[in-house]
DNA sequence: GACCTTACTGCGAACGGTTGGCGTCTGTCT
DNA sequence: AGACAGACGCCAACCGTTCGCAGTAAGGTC
């Protein structure tokens, strides 16, 4: 069985991971005088399983409505913001449409396509020069990953 | 006389070259198909003539509402759009609260503090390594003046 | 200078994303 | 179990911006 199944396995290791991960978010709620319930549990669970690293807070609704009907959105918005409080995510404000919200723990910053709104993630180092700069110069700590950066990718010179 | 105002002298210079420069953005619009109007030289006059380098579309509107009081909110939004169009401006947007403005040749990145909402420009420069990279890298060519980095300023730590 | 095309205008309504107030409900601590 | 403080659903308001409309006027052409 075990040799027949490793990716089942690893589904329900992930699974347990993930329920792991969302119990210990929730207690950072809970031990900063918040309050647990099925909503934001379905939050927290949307925002560790969703598919892209950057959701908006509709994609976080419509991930939680799917199971909880009644969450409205604007629970989805006070939610995410505590979490950001406690620093769980990140809310990133990329110039158009709505801001993302992703994990801190997915450190990296935005390239936003100004043409097709195309998003590139890059790694912190590739920006630890300016931020070393910016520090050096004027006293600016960056914070990290609350920025884009707006150009043409790749595609679209 | 020369030597006994020299001030006044400058402010008449500086106003020669704010008139002309005026024209000469109006003349660029006329040369796109555009059309000349009160309301648009008032706009751009009030972009070439700012304290601020950095002006909401409300800061204009307030500046051209002085003189010509009759010129609406979205014509000032459209003018704007149309010089963004001609390379004569750029907006930035800063993350909080509307979107700014300022002359492509007073050309800068800037850091915005995310506590007190401070605004400090910094020379290109400082971002060339950056966006070296970037374009080595990724094929991104970001787009000057574009973005703001968010941050804690000096005081705000 | 009159004319005609077309762009620009004021107006106001609508938009999208987000926040706020309300009264009710429900975790959580004791 | 009871009491209190959050969190909730609902919905209206908010802000900056865009849009559609009908009217006006700029500027090239004759």
């Amino acid at each position: 069985m075990g040799a027949m199944a490793p990716v089942h396995h690893h589904e329900q290791h992930e699974h347990h991971d993930v329920e792991e991960h969302v119990s210990a978010i929730l207690d950072l709620l809970r031990s900063d005088g918040g309050r647990i319930t099925t909503g934001r549990r379905a939050i927290v669970r949307a925002l560790l399983t969703a598919a892209d690293h950057h959701v908006t807070a509709e994609d976080v609704t419509a991930a939680v409505q799917a199971e909880h009907p009644d969450v409205h959105l604007s629970t989805i918005y006070r939610t995410l913001d505590s979490l950001e409080r406690l620093g769980v995510v990140n809310r990133v404000n990329l110039g158009h449409g709505g801001a993302v919200y992703h994990l801190v723990d997915h450190a990296h910053h935005h390239l936003v396509c100004e043409r097709c709104g195309a998003v590139t993630e890059v790694p912190d180092d590739v920006f630890d020069p300016l931020a070393g700069a910016l520090a050096a110069r004027y006293g600016f700590v960056v914070s990290p990953h609350r920025f884009a950066v707006t150009g043409r990718c790749r595609d679209c010179q």
